[in-house]
DNA sequence: ACCAGCCTTCCGCTCTGCGGAAGAATGCCC
DNA sequence: GGGCATTCTTCCGCAGAGCGGAAGGCTGGT
């Protein structure tokens, strides 16, 4: 699941030691972290105090540590942000307002291209329950966002991603390389691609890939719908005027 | 302006170099870091390479550096994107569609409580323009948000604050001492402040605090708007209402 | 009282990070 | 082109920084 980027010195333990904590597990104590890190008890200790000291973790009343504001507050220094989710928030919130339901902007992870990270979500209350949040990832092929970018990624990239066995979350999750493969061959063609019923059997999603300007595509974003008959189409012309108009800030902000 | 917090070691050292990133720099140069964290090249190389080997730092075509995907990723694990953002989002969206203007979302920064992190931030194209993003700091005193932090904050934390010198960003800029106290003492007695053109001239900000349920003061939460003679306690109930939906939302998540 | 986890301090060995120096790879100006 | 400035990369021997076993508080559960 998650990679184990580290090779060795005290650099590598510390970002092992960051990539200890997940979605589910935010908060740990001392002890959780050294087994899963399988790092001795004092080295954490030694570097997890450091961390503390430095504001890359917080340590709660309970004892146990969480990430630290300094640490999200540099993050947020990232590109995804900085650039990105600046330039897309006003086009995803009006196609949130216009459409009632949840938005997604997503990037392909360069170190595994096999997955996509979120960026942004909005949601709303009432609409369909969904798994993503930002900063989470998900099987690139599985997801219409995911598609999108496959598709206009690094041919060899995505074909390295189709050896591999890929996961299914329902009945309709497209699991076939080949039939990946149009999927991909559709979302050049059409500028847009539609995911059915692959994550969850009650919602679908339509895609559009979000370009730097006129040049490479660096996102995607995509509406999550319920599968409830509807034409999918429907949402197409909105979803890709999104996408457009993000990609032409983005060309003004870094031309 | 922005805190050392290296002690000594490899880790100190790290975060030093993580820190030489900053909002108006978020791309730097193998140099530009050495230069900017006062340690010698070759170390830099050194901590830079195994780094973006863990994902930390991106590398980009032009060889310079940003915060990498995996740190983001990462951050967003901190309890301000874990808990409080979620739960606050839709309240922000709804917020933000009935007052049609600048929504923001603030914690106050515990190493240093004279100054407030923004956590999310909802802005229209034709809203009043507006300088911080998710992730950017400022003075406590100067902001809405930031005087409703400071009021329920640790009383001696806030003398603290106050002892030393004021920054003033406009001639409305509340800069004495006694009249900042008085604003704490109107925040806390009626649940809400408004910081009237103190950051630029043309705005101001109505802000009310966030609980984590029934108990202690977690966030604020402000809508700016402009300062165009309408007012001001007009938008009062409207925050409130939110600022308390969030606390509620935050009670049932984790009591 | 006893035990089982968790956290913290101590300390000596050695392995690892350190950074000066030297060399490649640009880019710029004359 | 030649020379100069800047940036990046590789190499390597020294020493001091990080390492982690062992031991001792500090809980809370039975």
């Amino acid at each position: 699941m998650s990679t184990r980027p580290a090779r060795s010195g005290v650099t590598a333990r510390v970002l092992d030691v960051l990539g200890a904590f997940t979605a589910r597990t935010p908060a740990l104590s001392l002890s959780d972290i050294a087994r899963r890190t399988d790092l001795p008890l004092t080295t954490v200790h030694r570097l997890v105090g450091e961390l503390t000291a430095g504001g890359a973790l917080d340590r709660g009343d309970d004892g146990r540590y969480t990430i630290g504001l300094r640490l999200w507050e540099i993050a947020h220094l990232a590109p995804a942000s900085t650039g990105l989710r600046e330039a897309a928030m006003p086009f995803l919130e009006d196609l949130h307002e216009v459409t009632r339901h949840n938005v997604q902007l997503a990037v392909l992870d360069s170190a595994d291209p096999g997955e996509v990270v979120y960026v942004e979500r909005l949601s709303t209350r009432d609409a369909v329950s969904i798994v993503t949040r930002p900063g989470s990832r998900m099987p690139a092929c599985a997801t219409g966002v995911g598609l999108v970018l496959l598709a206009h990624a690094d041919p060899a990239d995505a074909e390295r991603v189709l050896a591999r066995p890929l996961r299914r979350f329902t009945p309709h999750t497209v699991c076939d390389p080949d039939d990946v493969r149009a999927l991909l061959a559709q979302a050049r063609a059409g500028g847009f691609v539609i995911s059915d019923r692959q994550v969850e059997p009650v919602s679908l999603s339509v895609a559009a890939p979000v370009r730097s300007g006129d040049g490479p595509v660096v996102a995607a974003l995509s509406v999550v719908v319920p599968a409830d008959g509807t034409n999918p189409h429907t949402w197409v012309p909105a979803v890709r005027a999104a996408a457009r108009g993000i990609s032409r800030a983005l060309g003004a902000a870094r031309p």
